[in-house]
DNA sequence: TATGAATGAGAATTCATTCAT
DNA sequence: GATGAATGAATTCTCATTCAT
């Protein structure tokens, strides 16, 4: 009988637990180094180390481990952000904290992107069979809501900012300037993750959304 | 014995035209709607109404296919833009008039983030082989460059703007968002290729972008 | 994931060891009917009563199992040579059994010139990569030269015979006869299976050797 | 409808023989390097620098073509040895021309014993159907049949030699070393093609068999 | 928990051959 | 005579999944 995930570790489970996160971090980089469909079972057990016949113990089959990486990928990002503090913080410090941020977890963990390209190929079939995903998601949101609201009642931020739009336009710059570098260095030429390119694109990207955000006077042009 | 896909259209091959268009189109949907390593080269045929052989005789192979497959994506959106003949315009019209068309041609093309999505997975190894697709996108380059110098020579536009850091942030707000659509919309709740959206996304990404441009004095709080 | 051939049989892997064995028979078989490239992985399959899957799980693929065909079939002959213990025999009779066993061995393995038939076709590309092939080969080259010394420090045999030479001429006259039996006797019109046919041609290569070797006088008129 | 190619050629057909004869040279190798069932007729066409569908055009099929490559192999060899009048040489003269002839031709056609190699593994199955095969071959046998009894009857040749057995051995002694030559270079760790080995075969295998047709005192010891 | 052996369905690719001109 | 386009039937190899222990 297929063991649960949920369940709270105890003592006896120490053995499941690792087995079970040594395997997700293999599913991870192998979905992410070659999507979903190029994906092989075969090679998340070789760079598990574990047999193959486990992971379909402990994870019934390869669209419910891809769920779970994906779970765990949303978790970690979004428990990272908790960690922030934003709402401590003076709203344009908490803006750019937060791009800076999002930038940085992006660099460092370029699997997500990876990931997400490839649920999407699939239409979010995955995630829409997720419980957990929806809940992970209104807290951030709120949080981002909240910063927002602040920083136009102090008169820093413009009004009627969207979180959502605001958090997609984001990820948007940093995600897609770093998941779409190997085509973007191609087509344009140049090494766009050289040193001094990652550094301008922060800055890049920064000055777009905090100009936009702290831009009070709605300009007359638009 | 296979025949060059370079070569001329002469008379005699009109057929041997509409056969490899009609592989190319059916292989650009196949693609994109189960990336590289999902797409069936069976149900490419079946799509295009040809012999599977057909496939092999004029493109060699899967791969060969792809990268075909992603010129021909690229050919068409740089084509398409050449038909903005944006220096014919008053600058922030021109710039605006490529947030806008950008826009449109995901909205209308959502195959080319899919494809891109894919290739990137990849590492761009199909991309690097090509010969083709550095030649078409220094012209696009050139272009954009000359349209902002020109439009800091009139005192519009702030110095300094990198063409392709802006251009990567004009795509990125458009792609992403409508690449990672399926995504999104799961993990916020909300339907985010509803109209309202959609329309609220073009105004938000236009004054992101004009903005910046038109930022003439550098902010002294970045 | 692949198993290790090379790893010694342990109580555990019994079953392992039949079905390689069994693939190895049916692969040889199929393998001397229709020659490499005429050789069918599925039909091996059938011939073996396995999944034909399977053969890849422990042989990798075509070209590898060809080469274990090819590795057994010497391993066999060659261990069989070794229990004729010439050695223990005189000159004369060491020869004389050798040429025999020949004849018989090729005789009783048709499919043995069939798949060196086949390897030579391709400039013997599989042997080349074997580690263990020439490794049975010194020690069987080792104890021809020692008879043929022995022979000659007691006046049988001539001098300055070359033991690989010989060997060549021996199997020459047995494997030619016998592997290309099927267009010997189209063209000359005879049956050249027929015992008799047989019998004679087993004399005849046995006066041809053994009147070489034991020639001592150098005939003048060479 | 196909034409004849038995035909005599008419001042009206110099195209069509050089197109055949080109097909044929094109097959005889490709055939010669991967053997029957590996030979591709896409190859053949791309070596004879003709369009695939004349193949097809002349010679019906791969079976019939191979056929037709066989038998001009044969009818070449057998031509070849009708030069050497061996009727009008001293009998020990005559064999000794006759090793050296077949040693030299496969040595100058290694695509023959490839030919033969290929046929045998499908059983004759092409030369069966050849209806020009057996009437090449009586001749050839009458002549080796009127040597072998001129030079019984001047004292030179043992009695009792059947013509069949002794050239099936010239030839074994000379296709097997030669064509077999890759596998035994590997297996004997040496180079047989070397100027120097191939020197001492030719002498190795004229006194086996010349050694063996002039020893007219039958052995006692055999 | 854990695993080596085994499999059915399917994947890319190949090949001899034919069509239409 | 000659050819470019097209095809049906294999063929090698792969893959997620299950069996038996």
């Amino acid at each position: 009988m297929a063991p649960s995930r949920l369940a709270p570790s105890n003592p006896a489970s120490r053995d499941t637990d690792r087995s079970q996160a040594t395997i997700l971090r293999a599913a991870r980089d192998e979905f992410s180094d070659h999507g979903f469909a190029g994906g092989r079972v075969d090679r998340i057990a070789d760079r598990a180390g574990v047999n193959k016949r486990l992971i379909y113990y402990y994870f019934g089959n390869k669209n419910e481990l891809f769920l779970s990486v994906l779970e765990n990928a949303y978790a970690d990002i979004r428990n990272a952000e908790k960690g922030l503090h934003l709402d401590q913080l003076q709203p344009t410090d908490a803006l750019r904290t937060l791009i800076r941020f999002t930038w940085h977890y992006v660099l460092e963990h370029p699997e997500f992107p990876s990931l997400l390209g490839s649920e999407n190929l699939m239409r979010a079939s995955h995630l829409k069979k997720s419980k957990k995903i929806r809940d992970m998601h209104s807290p951030f949101v709120k949080m981002l809501d909240t910063l927002l609201t602040r920083g136009h009642e102090q008169g820093i931020f413009r009004a009627g900012i969207d979180p959502v739009q605001l958090y997609i336009s984001i990820a948007a710059l940093g995600f897609f300037y770093l998941g779409n570098n190997a085509t973007l260095s191609v087509i344009f030429g140049k090494d766009l993750k050289a040193t001094k390119e990652l550094d301008e694109r922060l800055a890049h990207m920064t000055e777009l959304v905090v100009g936009y955000a702290t831009n009070v006077t709605t300009p007359l042009t638009i």
